[in-house]
DNA sequence: CATTACCAAGCAAGCGCTTGGTTTGTAAAC
DNA sequence: GTTTACAAACCAAGCGCTTGCTTGGTAATG
């Protein structure tokens, strides 16, 4: 039974979504040793990348010795892979729910834009920048795992973008728009900075949806 | 007086903007030992990326010893480096002169996507790759120099969006229009696989131009 | 005959991970 | 309410290996 005591500066939805997923073991309660390590290690892994990361940097930064390291994973490639995959899950659903709120697929495509800048830019930030910069850190069978996991997580932009392009709103190919949008929003991470002032998360979306040229039915 | 002697696979303007370059010294001759060293570097870095490739990999891939290596360069970040300035002067000049055939700023916009997919995803592609995905594992000191080339780059596309920001082509802003279009653009050395059939260079610039929503004036 | 290019060998440092043992938290047994 | 039992969490030390790089010498080049 785990309960969080301290909320997070998270918006109250996704606080309940995690909290779910906490429950359900689908990721670690952020207070426990575990989730420590793994936001620590999702912040290291940013900033220094995979490799130039020790296991001791690792230690250090929760405050125990390396070896202690090994009681709670087994390499230090299976630390990589629970950041992804718990990142994913998380985000996955943050997703589903931004989506069941909208009601047209303009909007959904909208709420996704908005939701995954959030992914992107907020408390996820530094796992999400690890997810598309340490790829090649994972092996090759933790890669096809992960994927599986990605695959849910793109069926839901594709569902969207495959409608708006029935509807003719959307001229381009779903699946290269879908590619586009990845790059381009993925890329913000080295340079959006939304607490510097200037373009805010909405201004943001609203650039990025515009640009799509998505034309009137 | 440096001689290629057996052609590359290029376009025949890119071929000729490679040797007045390397008369220049400002690249180093793809035939040289210099030369061959840094385009398999170029390749094993973006296959395996910068730190799991040793030096005894790359000496290995031109046949020499490890230690050989630094006869050639004095450190291995020195190499990385190497690759990525390198990179960026062939295709500063490769983009300049590609918007110089063009006329209106619409034609170079389209010209600008056109060589920097070309850039990414043909005979450079490996080295553009290092050149997004690698960029931390320079030192900061080489940071900001390869940061000074690219400023130079970067002035191209924005000389050409602001215009068409002033013709009232363009709504979005000019700088947000261009690191979207380097997150896009980057991204799709991850998927795009021209040789694989699909979609043609052509195609594609097409799409990513269109999806950009320029008005008519 | 000097300069450039390379080899063979190896060093010092840092790496991921293991090991054997100690502390801490928890809960049943008395 | 103290004792006993036991697993989880952690420490201290270090092993075996790989790393980037150095060194002292040899072969090729022009």
């Amino acid at each position: 039974m785990l309960v969080l005591l301290k909320p997070l500066d998270l918006p109250v939805n996704q606080y309940k979504i995690l909290q779910s997923l906490v429950a359900d073991n689908l990721v670690s309660d952020p207070e426990s040793a575990r989730g420590r390590l793994l936001r620590e290690a999702a912040r290291l892994f940013r900033d220094k990348g995979y490799e130039r990361t020790t296991v001791r940097d690792l230690a250090a930064a929760v405050g125990i010795q390396s070896g202690s390291l090994f009681h709670h994973f087994r390499t230090k490639e299976e630390i990589l892979k629970a950041v992804m995959v718990e990142t994913i899950r998380l985000n996955t659903a943050v997703m589903q729910a931004a989506m069941e709120a909208a009601d047209s697929n303009r909007d959904k495509l909208r709420a996704l834009v908005s939701a995954e800048l959030e992914s992107i830019n907020g408390q996820t930030g530094e796992a999400m920048a690890v997810l598309v910069f340490e790829w090649r850190s994972l092996s090759e069978v933790s890669q096809a795992e992960v994927l599986k996991l990605r695959d849910i997580y793109e069926a839901l932009w594709l569902d969207v973008l495959g409608a708006l392009k029935e509807e003719g709103a959307l001229v381009a190919d779903p699946f290269v728009v879908r590619r586009m949008l990845t790059g381009a929003l993925s890329w913000t991470v080295t340079w959006y900075r939304p607490e510097r002032g200037g373009l805010s998360r909405e201004g943001l979306t609203d650039q990025v949806v515009a640009m799509l040229g998505l034309s009137q039915p």
